[in-house]
DNA sequence: ATCAAGACGGATCAGTTATTCCATTTTGTC
DNA sequence: GACAAAATGGAATAACTGATCCGTCTTGAT
């Protein structure tokens, strides 16, 4: 359309391309335009449709965006996503040592970078294997009877339950983040009833807070959600029920990917429970 | 349909399985499937018509191959060869192959867990592979000289800053979290110098709060070393160097696992830099 | 040579695709 | 603030998709 002259025919021109038009463009292409850049992937085997859904955009406007940019319409345009895959088969093995144990002739960085990457994908894996069913099950049935759900951690787990109180949030599921700013965490616990609900996060060595805690919600028969490392920990025992998160770790610190992914299957499952209520 | 037990979910598998069938396939089966292993690229892109002129054979035998296999039509054959060109990561997608696909039989909240963990190892692969060895090492030069380093993020970010805070503290590495209980970040900001650094972490729709105070930062020359999606953020702009992470994210929760790697990386990376001072 | 069982080709079908078109909203200019 | 131009959403459409079906052909055991 308004650029016959030069319309790219691989992914790096078309990159560069995009990215010198990005002030330019009218607002849903350009969200189409980041979309795009970070997701190469689907455009390459998604359908208009598909991906118009996932970027948020109508499948015309896909189509539009295509054609702005000179292609003359969404299949020309996905063909130079595609060509990008085939090429990049090639580099593929350069790629593969990248994780592996191979650190010939990588910075310092990187291999710190890849040891996190890795203890990340061992714990989602891990996670994978443990999450029995019915402790699944039994979880998200006391969470989602709960009126008001308490989140205890602290620490290197504290991240944990921070997003799961964005979560609940935005899910409108009422919730108390335990965060002793002020020092009133006893107080507010004492709020706890019988037909609320906690969870609580610790992995060795266990914050004392979250323990403690943990087991005056319990002895006033709060129901209390745990995850944690290991039958032995402190939590499993004031919990009703428990979930093992052995989480790899790199130099000392947790990966936390996996319990991340595990709360946040806990989180959405309780809200999808409650709908259907 | 003389289905096995076991329908190949990833390339090799299928490879495999087809080599050991090789001769007693009828021969049109036996055409096709030459075909597919020495042009899986083609199968993967192709439509059904347009493999089989290639191939020489009608598009209903590609079909009757495809159930032949075990699957329940073309497209799920096909969804295998472009699996293949999707994960540039092999050895992660054999373990996890596992949790792919199928969701016959499984509860809501498995398949919600499944989700998560899925998008989690999504978001692993993509760092791995889009964080570039310059922008790493200058992002760690940059922090590493820093007398103090702020972290900006709000919302569905601020898990990371939280977990990078209690990092660095851990670390001995001087730092400072904003995190606006008493709305007096500005202030706290005020103070930062050029012979600091921040941390600026946010996805679209991006925080407002963390936009502003990324370009305040930077334009007091104080050197912004930013988390975020796309080249398109407001944050690239502010940024001295800024990392790509496109998270993976399902039902409308990005998973975090792949950030917060990265994040751990920059974190351990600095003060590994810091002890060879 | 016969004949059943499987393999095959090709017409057909329901569903989906990319695309177009037009009414409406948003943007930019004077 | 008024107006033209650009951008956008959404319904409509024609082409094409993968899959099915059935008549014909091939194969191989008897």
């Amino acid at each position: 359309m308004d650029n016959d002259v030069s319309l790219p025919r691989d992914f790096d021109a078309l990159r560069t391309m995009i990215l010198d038009r990005r002030e330019v463009l009218p607002k849903r292409l350009a969200q189409i335009a980041a979309y795009a850049l970070s997701n190469p992937d689907e455009i390459a085997f998604g359908t208009a449709a598909s991906i118009a859904q996932t970027a948020g955009v109508q499948p015309s406007t896909l189509i539009r965006f295509a054609q702005h940019l000179g292609f003359d319409g969404f299949t020309s345009l996905q063909s130079v996503f595609r060509e990008r895959l085939r090429e990049r088969q090639v580099s593929y093995e350069e790629r593969l040592s990248a994780l592996r144990g191979d650190t010939h002739g990588l910075s310092t960085n990187r291999v710190i970078l890849n040891g996190f990457l890795t203890a990340a994908s061992h714990s989602i894996e891990t996670i994978s294997h443990n999450v029995e069913e019915e402790v699944l099950e039994s979880a998200v049935n006391i969470l989602a009877g709960a009126e008001t759900i308490y989140l205890l951690a602290r620490r290197r787990s504290y991240p944990i339950t921070a997003y799961m109180a964005y979560a609940f949030g935005k899910l409108k599921i009422r919730n108390q983040l335990i965060e002793s700013t002020a020092g009133i965490d006893p107080e507010i616990l004492s709020f706890a009833k019988p037909s609320d609900a906690a969870i609580a996060i610790s992995f060795s060595p266990y914050a004392s807070a979250t323990i403690e805690h943990a087991a005056a919600l319990a002895a006033r028969n709060v129901p209390v959600v745990a995850i944690t490392d290991s039958a032995f920990s402190p939590l499993a025992q004031s919990a009703k029920v428990w979930f093992e998160a052995a989480e790899g770790d790199f130099s000392g610190f947790r990966s936390l990917s996996g319990t991340m992914a595990l709360a946040m299957a806990l989180t959405v499952s309780v809200a999808e429970k409650r709908r259907s209520f």
